[in-house]
RNA sequence: GUGUCUGUAGCUCAGCUGGAUAGAGCAACGGCCUUCUAAGCCGUGGGUCGGGGGUUCGAAUCCCUUCAGGCACGCCA
């Protein structure tokens, strides 16, 4: 189905054809000024050069055009050469009740040509808690997931751990250090190895940093961990099945986590994943000459003539012939197009690694890892920062976990919803959970990821201006008048796909609420094409707005007109559609009642 | 040094492919609940869009230059 904008630039680009000109300068756009029209179109501005008259008369010849158009009820042309147009109440109506007639509720949004999407998120790493650093790439990961398989792709999320390398072998030097009795640091046991790992998640996560620290200082140790990384590396038994442990131990954890943010993976995949693959590789690399040696390191050039920049090579095995963070992420390249042959491919990490990902993407491309027709995208997101503007830290300056940060945004909730207000404790636990989730959410997503943003839980947290509790809270007002409704004995539309009908509008809300709705399957649609969730925030909060001026000013449920009536509840019920459906979109819940 | 991102109201942020008087929210001030959730709605004040050039009928948006800040620039990930 057509977006409203394009079934009024069909009218209006065939009034200028009758007039003359090329149909080309009737597109038309949503007003920037609502005060003086609902849409508007410039192109008689363009079009004086090229026909040598002034804007204003090929506006006024085209306006003409359009008097008595069915869809355009006024349309003026104003100095310079501005075409001012209203559209008929009655065929914005219409066009309401054609988008719920879409099939699985898609409301206008065009199934686009199949395609297939990894999305490579979360950036996890295995025995280090998740950290504030770990929110953004987990939230606008989940949501460019979510948006691209409701657009129909095939969509695959990946948290591609971080599950190999010398962090691996910091974990198992320091286990050695602690208890060097176990069987599996006993090169010549060949019994079962237990079932149980030998240390616990909290374990774990003192174990990392305590050998990262030594390491630091004690070259030695650092030494021993290497050693240690090479032996797990080269596949020795007991390393391995140590391994198994600190994986299922951490990922258990992880899943936790990320449960309680609402992200879910399809794949748990790794940098372990591709060792075995790496070899091959390297070699095919090598083969097709892509590859020199400098310095003693692999490195493919990625230098194009078109650069006035500096381009390092992108580096592939170091010198002394160990893989490193672009080889396994080019073989992780391989391994997907084999194994999924995705059409789109996108990485969400900070932006510090714009540089790193352009070299690997370029490097896979020229070496023919991917076709270049494939799109690989890198989404470099901003800082979380405190109050101060400068990276979250705890108040002694630690690393906040990402636990600790949600904790605080669920207890400043509670606060919230307890205040003046007698409530079950259990309701407003679970309430707070809820509208705390998609505060958080929100506070993310409706900033631009490039950017880095303030953490500020009291503007969270707030129901006031552009929030997540003020898109909750729409929402549980409209679903409370359609119980009430439904009380009352009316019946609600269960789900979309039947027409709707809706009225011509009487008042000014109304039609504000009712040209807000139209704009829904434009704003998916760019969202998904420029992997923007922050337009998705845009375009609920204005539509939020709209409908609590439309409940502000209009009587719903006391309206005696039953035709009028049922109107407003379909209208009611369209909103209520939308808005779930883009804060699913965006990866969090509304509660029924709030 | 090279590159890159950012700079919009006191604060936090929008501003889609250049369009009319640059928008929200917070904060300040003033209204609106015996009627569908006031966690809401309505209004008032507040801006040389970092500065300077240029392109254009028209620039926050495109180009050049300059200032300020962040970040990245091969053997970490």
């Amino acid at each position: 189905m057509k977006s409203i904008t394009e079934l009024i630039s069909i009218e209006v680009k065939t009034a200028f054809k009758n007039a003359g000109y090329d149909e080309e300068l009737g597109q038309v756009a949503v007003s920037n000024r609502p005060d003086l029209c609902e849409f508007q179109c410039n192109g008689a501005m363009a079009g004086a050069k090229l026909y040598h008259k002034a804007p204003i008369q090929i506006a006024t010849e085209v306006a003409d055009k359009l008097s008595g158009n069915e869809v355009i009820e006024s349309i003026e042309a104003v100095n310079p050469g501005f075409l001012n147009i209203n559209i008929s109440g009655k065929w914005l109506a219409g066009y309401l009740s054609d988008m719920t007639a879409c099939e699985d509720g898609r409301l206008g949004l065009e199934v686009p040509e199949h395609k297939t999407v990894i999305v490579d998120y979360g950036g996890a790493n295995v025995a280090k808690p998740l950290h504030v650093g770990h929110l953004r790439s987990a939230v606008i990961g989940e949501s460019i997931k979510r948006i691209s398989r409701y657009m129909g792709h095939r969509t695959i999320g990946d948290v591609h751990l971080g599950d190999w390398g010398l962090q691996m072998g910091l974990v198992i030097t320091e286990l050695k250090e602690r208890k060097p009795d176990l069987p599996y640091f006993d090169d010549s046991y060949e019994g079962e190895y237990p079932k149980d790992a030998p240390f616990t998640i909290s374990e774990l996560e003192e174990i990392y940093p305590t050998a990262s620290g030594k390491s630091k200082e004690d070259e030695e140790y650092k030494k021993r961990a290497m050693e240690a990384t090479a032996k797990l590396q080269s596949g020795v038994r007991g390393y391995r099945a140590l391994w198994n442990h600190i994986m299922n131990v951490s990922k258990s954890d992880l899943k936790r986590n990320y449960d309680a943010l609402n992200v879910t993976f399809d794949l748990w995949k790794g940098e372990s994943d591709v060792h075995d693959i790496i070899p091959g590789m390297v070699q095919y690399l090598k083969d097709g000459g892509y590859t020199r040696v400098s310095d003693g390191a692999l490195v493919v050039d990625v230098k194009e003539e078109t650069d006035n920049k500096e381009m390092p090579p992108c580096m592939i095995l170091k010198s002394d012939g160990a893989s490193l963070y672009n080889t396994t992420d080019l073989a992780t390249i391989m391994e997907r197009v084999k194994e999924y042959n995705p059409d789109r491919m996108v990485y969400l990490t900070d932006k510090r690694q714009n540089l790193y990902f352009e070299q690997v993407f370029r490097c896979a491309r020229k070496t023919g890892l991917i076709d270049k027709d494939k799109e690989l995208i890198h989404i470099g997101f901003g800082t979380v920062n405190g109050k101060d503007g400068k990276p979250f830290k705890t108040r002694d300056g630690g690393v906040m976990r990402l636990e600790y940060l949600i904790e605080d945004i669920n207890k400043r909730m509670y606060e919230r919803i307890t205040e003046n207000r007698d409530i079950e404790e259990d309701e407003a636990l679970k309430i707070s959970r809820i509208v705390g989730l998609a505060a958080i959410k929100y506070g993310d997503l409706s900033n631009q990821a490039a950017k880095d943003y303030i953490f500020d839980v009291d503007k969270f947290t707030s129901s006031e201006g552009n929030t997540g509790p003020y898109i909750l809270y729409t929402i549980v007002r409209i679903k409370s008048i359609l119980a009430k409704y439904v009380e009352q004995g009316g019946t609600v539309p269960a789900d979309m796909g039947k027409a709707l009908s809706f009225n011509a509008p009487e008042s000014g809300a109304e039609k504000d609420l009712m040209m807000a709705l139209t704009g829904f399957a434009d704003t998916i649609l760019g969202a998904y094409e420029e992997a923007a969730p922050h337009r998705i925030c845009a375009y609920i909060y204005a539509l939020a707005n709209a409908f609590n001026s439309f409940y502000h000013d209009v009587r719903i449920l006391a309206e005696t007109d039953e035709e009028k009536k049922k109107g407003y509840i379909d209208l009611l019920v369209l909103t209520l559609k939308e808005l779930e459906t883009s804060i699913n979109l965006l990866g969090f819940e509304a509660p029924d009642r709030m």
